[in-house]
DNA sequence: GGTATCGGTCTCAAAAAGAGACCAGCGCTA
DNA sequence: TAGCGCTGGTCTCTTTTTGAGACCGATACC
């Protein structure tokens, strides 16, 4: 454990927590947000954050995520404890997916992230075209 | 344009611009969340929150990135103008990154959702263990 | 002369993701 | 009654992404 975070005295204690004291790999807070950096779950979040959707609404609503992609994102934030997941007998049987109390309490600070993607996107794409105009050159 | 996100009056305004009114695919906000929920890019930019690091440095910071995704990943968050890349003439050449104000803005609202993962990883981890155990019965 | 450091790139193998066929069970319709 | 579609998936195959590790030139140190 020669880490040298503990020596730089770091004032942010949410990346201490993040690093788990100098443990980089195996870091409950890196677990959590890697559970949520998918691809694909913050979209299936927020989406499930607006109401509750069937699997086959989840598919028609985000075209190109692919089926195996879908039944697998959902998969992981069930047993993260994001979204719950209800099957109705009818026939054919439907199964619902929404969020749980833990999921909701997540978007709060997703949503704020969210936000700023839509605040900032135009920064964005214009420093992407800067930075491929000054590389191009 | 058949999209049904429309038709769902939906209250969250946010959700609209990530869907970019129907279209999912080419969304703006998508583009920018994905462009910050890769694998490493939240872990390195809560690093550089701190101070700036040199290429060496982050690499020993991080054991388990391989030092091509670092390399990728500095690229890509340099690209999206979140990290400034600067050279320093030395003998060998040195390289640090640090936060551009772009990046320090967007780290306000990550900031956010890692610290909502270390208050909530117990419960997350928590949430597993049932999943895993009912789903082993 | 040998070895180490710097910040990478290159190649190859492994893992993950995408595309699309296929499934059972039921309802509808021709 | 034979066909077809809808449900929520799984299975297989291909393509993309990632990881592991060798290699690089220039320089400093011993």
């Amino acid at each position: 454990m020669d880490s040298k975070i503990f020596n730089l005295k770091s004032k942010l204690e949410v990346y201490k927590a993040m690093t788990d004291g100098g443990n980089f790999a195996d870091c409950p807070v890196r677990d959590v947000i890697q559970g949520i950096s998918g691809k694909w779950s913050s979209l299936l979040v927020m989406a499930l954050a607006e109401k509750p959707y069937r699997f086959g609404e989840l598919r028609r609503l985000v075209p190109d995520i692919s089926q195996r992609m879908l039944t697998q994102t959902l998969h992981e934030l069930q047993r993260d404890g994001y979204v719950h997941r209800e099957v109705f007998p009818t026939k054919p049987p439907s199964v619902e997916y929404s969020l749980t109390d833990l999921g909701r309490s997540m978007f709060v600070p997703l949503y704020q992230l969210v936000q700023w993607a839509e605040l900032n996107h135009d920064a964005v794409r214009d420093a992407r075209a800067v930075f491929d105009a000054s590389s191009r050159a």
